[in-house]
DNA sequence: GCACTTTGGGACACTCATGTCCCACAAATG
DNA sequence: CATTTGTGGGACATGAGTGTCCCAAAGTGC
């Protein structure tokens, strides 16, 4: 038997409704209630506690597949193809796309509910990581700070973009537009020069 | 002369305390309880609820304090003297020196809590946005992009830096060496190549 | 249509943070 | 030393979020 238990079609079209509730309402409010879940879901309290009896539970899921739809994005990024200059866009613009995910796995510290799952972040990382690193050797990204670093400044500089696009304060062109040009020039005008 | 009332020594000194304790703790746990906070002020529960009956003043005041702090800090960099690459140095010290502050302000949207004074942040940053452009039009900074960006993009990258040293990550030093190089250089290697 | 599954809502107990009140004790002030 | 001022701790009420249980109704598959 498949340790995948079958599932009748409408209990995992109920679990994912649940899921993507919450991963949408969690991005912006991570201490939001379970009746405020339900309610986004479209489902009654006592049937969210059916699938998720405990609270725990739900950030669990949440971060499961949250980290299973980054791991597919950036598989899907194919950073290992191309120039990193090539590669280096692609994944602003996958981690542009999938910015509520993003944000529910980062922006809240909501990972560290599941210790466990920490490694698995590293093996996630790990195609951006080469990318950097291929990209260092050939004397594309800056050799002077770590990979780690880098990737850091990534993320971050996209949220900056993210939050913009959130608040209304720049159209998500225009910030994918300026998250690429602040990474690739900083914030001076001739850098080095 | 003070029109704040006579306030006995020890009055503002445990006013103080607590303050401190809250920013402190508020940085990184914004959802702390007003137990853990009078624990970690060292004083009893009753005594906080003395100086500030309920949260959202306790909120208040954390706030007003830390803007207060943040205004003095920036004034006292002097953003007007010397060269735009001199300023955004000086910046980014102020900004990564006052890590507790930042956090709790902007961290976590505490700030939403008193509306009233989200003027006065523009007030604040009055004179980055003023370095930033003065760097922009003698073509120091990128003017490709908004000021609003940079400030955006400032604020981002220390605290990158600030999270890495929180960590453990890196030594302070380094961080700072890093969000330097990163700011005015990007993440490419020869930016603009 | 019938049996089985899934659902929504209500009722309930429980925990925890909050806020109030009071009182005895310590510290500062005169 | 006596008074005022500030403090800590306990007792208590309240409200919100959580988790459990149950049952009638709606949906699903055969």
């Amino acid at each position: 038997m498949p340790s995948t238990t079958r599932e009748s079609g409408s209990r995992s079209r109920t679990r994912r409704a649940i899921l993507d509730a919450a991963i949408a309402l969690l991005a912006t409010r991570p201490q939001a209630s379970l009746a405020e879940v339900a309610d986004a879901a479209g489902v009654g309290r006592s049937t969210l506690h059916r699938y998720f009896p405990e609270r725990t539970e739900l950030l669990s899921a949440v971060v499961e597949d949250s980290m299973a739809q980054l791991t597919a994005a950036v598989a899907a990024a194919e950073l290992d193809r191309g120039t990193p200059a090539q590669g280096l866009r692609r994944i602003i613009h996958t981690y542009f796309e999938l910015s509520p995910v993003l944000l529910v796995l980062f922006g809240e510290h909501l990972i560290d509910t599941r210790k466990d799952l920490v490694g698995d972040l590293d093996e996630l990382d790990a195609p951006v990581f080469a990318l950097l690193e291929r990209g260092q050797r050939e004397g594309y990204f800056d050799a002077e700070v770590s990979k780690e670093w880098l990737n850091r400044v990534l993320w971050a500089v996209v949220y900056v973009g993210i939050d913009a696009t959130a608040e209304g304060t720049m159209t998500r062109h225009a910030a994918l537009e300026s998250i690429t040009r602040t990474l690739e020039h900083g914030m001076l005008a001739r850098p080095g020069a």
